[in-house]
This record gives C-alpha cells, sequence and structure tokens, in this order.
DNA sequence: TATATACCCTAGCATTCTACTCAGGTTTAA
DNA sequence: TTAAACCTGAGTAGAATGCTAGGGTATATA
C-alpha cells in the first residue's frame, strides 16, 4: 500500500479546485502557487485526474480544470485511486496469492485494513472538506498570500515599465 | 505512509512465533521454510524487533526466538512500527509543517486516516490472530508442508549416506 | 490573423526505498 | 571440538517518487 505525497498533492489540489468552483475554470499555474506544487507535476496528476472523469479541462486562455461533478459526489478515495494505483495493503491485489499461489499467513489481516481505510476515505466528500472550519482557514491564508504576491509582482513590473520608457 | 512487504514479513513472522510459542525457541530458519521469507532478511527484520523488545533471542543450538511477553499483549501497530519507521499518513510526520512551516490544505486529512489506521492495527493483538479459524487453517497447512519437506530432504540423505557407504 | 495563455504529452533523471545476497563474525549446546 | 543458531554490515538490482525539460495543440483576445 502506498500513500505518499502523490497521493496527497492529488487530494489537495482536487480541495483547491472545490474551494474555488465558483470562479470558472482553475489554472494550475494557481493552484501550483497556492499549494506549492511543481506546475508541471501537477499536470501529470491532473492527466489522470481526467482519464478517471474527476475533472474537466477547458483550453486556452481563461482556460482550467473543472470538478466534473459536484463535490458532494466525489470522494477521497476516487483521488486516491485515480493516481496512486490502489490502496489495497494485500501484496496479492486481494487475489489471495501471496504465498506460492495460496493464501499467506495474515492475508486477511491485510483484507480487512484495506476494507478499514476504503471504507474511512470512501466517506469523506469534497463536499465536507470544504465545509471544515480548519480547512477553510488555511484556504483563506493560502489565498491571501497569493494576492500578496501577485501585487508585488504588478508593482515589479510598474517599476520595470517606468524605468524602461 | 508505508504498508509493504517489509511490515508484513515482520507482522506473519510474529504470528508465526505465536502460533508455535509452545514449542520452546523457534529458528528463524524454521520460519524462513514456512513462511518462505529469505532468512537473512527476517535476521534483519527481527533485529528492529529485538531492539523494540517484541521478542527476546537464545543463541547457539536449539536457539531461536520467543515473544518477549504474552501474544495478548502485542498488538499489530507496535510490529508494523518497529521495522516501518511509522504508519504516520501525513507528510509532516504530524508536526503540521508540510507547507512551508505551516500546515498544507490537507493536513487534518491525514492526521484523520493515521488515527484511524493506528486505532485499527493497534486493537488487533496476537492472540487475537492466533484465536482466528482462517488463520489456524493457513498454519496448519504450512506445518504440513514443512513436515513433507523435511521427510523428503530425511529420506534423500539416506540415499546419499547408503550410496557412500 | 497574430499572439499569448493554458492545456497536453513524452522522456529522462537524481534520489530513495525495498527486498535481498554475501561474507563474515559470536555464542553455546552437545 | 563442532555445528547450530544468532548477529552485523556492506553492497546491489530494481522500482517508485518527485521533479525538470522541451516539446506540442487548442483557443480567447487584440
Amino acid at each position: 500500500m502506498r500513500l505518499t505525497t502523490k497521493g496527497r498533492y492529488a487530494v489537495t489540489a482536487m480541495l483547491d479546485l472545490a474551494l474555488h468552483a465558483d470562479k470558472g475554470p482553475i489554472s494550475l499555474a494557481g493552484i501550483s502557487k497556492r499549494q506549492e506544487i511543481s506546475l508541471s507535476y501537477l499536470e501529470q496528476l491532473f492527466s489522470k485526474l481526467r482519464q478517471n472523469d474527476l475533472v474537466s479541462s477547458v483550453r486556452g486562455p481563461g482556460g482550467g480544470y473543472r470538478l466534473s461533478r459536484p463535490s458532494e459526489d466525489i470522494y477521497v478515495a476516487q483521488i486516491v485511486d485515480a493516481v496512486n494505483e490502489s490502496i489495497d495493503a494485500t501484496n496479492c491485489g486481494g487475489s489471495g496469492s501471496c504465498r506460492n499461489g495460496a493464501t499467506c499467513l495474515t492475508h486477511h489481516l491485510w483484507c480487512d485494513l484495506s476494507e478499514q481505510i476504503h471504507d474511512f476515505l470512501s466517506g469523506i466528500s469534497l463536499a465536507s472538506l470544504v465545509a471544515r472550519k480548519d480547512i477553510q482557514e488555511v484556504s483563506e491564508r493560502l489565498d491571501k498570500e497569493e494576492a500578496l504576491q501577485q501585487a508585488e509582482a504588478n508593482s515589479m513590473q510598474r517599476i520595470t515599465a517606468a524605468s524602461l520608457g
């Protein structure tokens, strides 16, 4: 079983999408700045998210990504599944051929654990995360940071333009 | 978070120990045969299990490993913790410094998941696994396989001895 | 129609981890 | 004395991660 930065990034990016769902298509460049995730890496993750029909894209200027359905209907387990191959805790992919074609001693234990984790993550929708107070606070902090950086970039541009003109 | 063959092997080996607890110290060579785990690899895992005071060793012929306390008091979570560094699902080790020193958007979610998994594995003792019917059946199968292989090896030895004499 | 924005795709790469082998020890029962 | 067993450290092939580089292609806007 794997739950690494890859899956965490995917969920974080999807949550960013859900939090800004009212602002039209969201560009990966924006997510990259707010969540501090490499743009190229995001592109690779979103390729898989799109293949799994979790997001839809709009190309061209002003384009970006949108959730392919309401955030109530997207669950964390689906996102992790889309980028990691699975959240299966067994070695045999649940088939029971973990020791020489037959089941190993602890096969049933890992099956139980897989079910436990899957049930837990399947019960958490993006909408329920958006509704959480602690997450809203973090989101506001990140939005402010981005606005601040944008303002700085703009003033830099004005100075450069002025000195050139 | 990592739950790979490493942690699974450790739990399997510890369960083998618990299942044969009445037979005195159990050699790694025996576990290696029954569970089909490389002997050298087992030695490395048991080094960690011993450091974490989950097993005690008896050196010399007839030696092997014993559980350091009753199987009722050894939990799967402790075993996985001993060989993997942790079953923590966050990126920051729970400290909350996952995005530039502050918490990332999904920090709280991974904390919840870690707690969930830890609670689950902390509730499962070796004794409770030994008591399971499905595990007893697998164990009997593996013991029979080993006895059969042993008998074959013995008869081979007799033939070799006879042809030499 | 030109241009810039943004998505899309493939290849490669440093690093880390896994699972394992090898080659040596040391302890101790018989 | 011998051999069974534990103990230790070094090394290694292969896979995965997280990321960079360098190209595309679609499309809104001027």
